[in-house]
DNA sequence: CGACACCTTGAAGAGGTTCAAGAAATGTGG
DNA sequence: CCACATTTCTTGAACCTCTTCAAGGTGTCG
């Protein structure tokens, strides 16, 4: 949340979480086709959101940690339109979206902030964009494993150390890739000593030759 | 914009356009790394937006038209983050931002609408990594084609034929393909008697094939 | 009319997928 | 607590889709 603001602004922010909901492991916050009412804020754990298509195809559209926002995709149509399932065992806030509507209306600085929040999820979505559409399958494993090493050490986690919270398939599916390339890809980077691997156990031994692989894009 | 507003809440909506601006084709509206003030409603003509990488690569995520917005990307961090280029002669009305958000304070209706443009953006861009993520070369010019004429037929074009505007190398960055690739699928796509092809005018001849094309994917 | 940009098509090659088998962790029930 | 079932991950080999490289065709504009 912004910083700078009046106690009784304060207060008024205060009011936008009505309830805390925790979700179990492997259980959904929202599902497609869900009514929308509010957005959710991650007190603690990870998610996953992803579409299910009628023929049965899974694709992971992003992976969220504490502090994150989920729910903005149901705002067009009052429908979620993706699932948001729980990696672990997890809590978030609950914040009516027409009270965040209300509430915005009087603090200048919600208002901006939950514009930002939206345009920030735009913006990240074209990294996606950029990432399926124009990366190799290193490029990517690696533009996701800096990604979350940076996301995480934010939140004051190590900066080289990381346990990986979603499966190869989750992976996988996320960056446009099948599991068993996921598994090679990781194979790869811990022969060439840039990463140690043990499952879901990543430590990053070499961030700057991973920074490179993602630059280096242009020797193809 | 929505229906059913007071006459004094229209007047309101009203001031938010200060001026209108002609982008020649070929030149941009806006640029990656350009301060960010306001958005832009397309009034006639047709855009694309890029991302452009240090290493001179180039993604198209998306295409835009007559009635949609543009510059969302810029809210987060006061500068826009892609490139808005006109693929033909085009006229934009301009909407500064922080006039956008004091009106959204005072017209309920209009605060619900940027909110929903903006899940909206959110929206399509998780079907652009569904098609890129999951989807056979096949299936994503299908796509791209159907959600073509699906939104020039809402404005008032034809249902069957349409000029394309981008050349193969743009549909090619924004699909995730060459466009050898592109231009080789339109032949099949000829050849199958789904569409006829004379270069950048295209007639459907069976949609229902394309749509098939697109939910047969359980068979692979 | 000629230069240029754009599109099409072919042939060879690379990267990722598919199928399959086995290994390593995790969970379950007796 | 151990044995067994299950899930998840790794690795190999064959295959396929898309890319790359190359050449030629088509339309456009000064």
């Amino acid at each position: 949340m912004p910083a700078g603001l009046s106690p009784t602004e304060l207060n008024r922010i205060d009011e936008l979480v009505t309830t805390r909901r925790k979700i179990k492991q492997g259980t959904t916050l929202f599902s497609n086709g869900e009514k929308f009412t509010s957005l959710y804020a991650i007190r603690s754990g990870f998610f996953k959101t992803c579409l299910t298509t009628t023929d049965g195809r899974e694709q992971v559209t992003g992976f969220q940690m504490t502090g994150e926002i989920m729910g903005l995709d149901g705002i067009v149509n009052d429908l979620h339109t993706c699932n948001a399932i729980a990696l672990e065992d997890t809590e978030v806030c609950v914040m009516p979206f027409d009270r965040i509507e209300e509430i915005s209306r009087e603090v200048n600085a919600l208002q901006h902030h939950v514009h930002k929040i939206m345009s920030r999820e735009i913006v990240r979505e074209h990294g996606v964009m950029l990432l399926l559409g124009s990366m190799r399958a290193e490029e990517r494993l690696a533009v996701f494993l800096l990604n979350l090493v940076q996301r995480l050490h934010a939140r004051g986690f190590s900066k080289s150390q990381l346990i990986l919270r979603m499966s190869r398939e989750e992976i996988g599916s996320f960056l446009g890739l099948k599991l068993e390339t996921v598994s090679r890809t990781f194979s790869k980077f811990s022969d060439d000593g840039m990463v140690e691997v043990k499952r879901r156990n990543i430590r990053i031994l070499d961030i700057e030759a991973l920074k490179l692989m993602v630059n280096a894009s242009s020797c193809h």
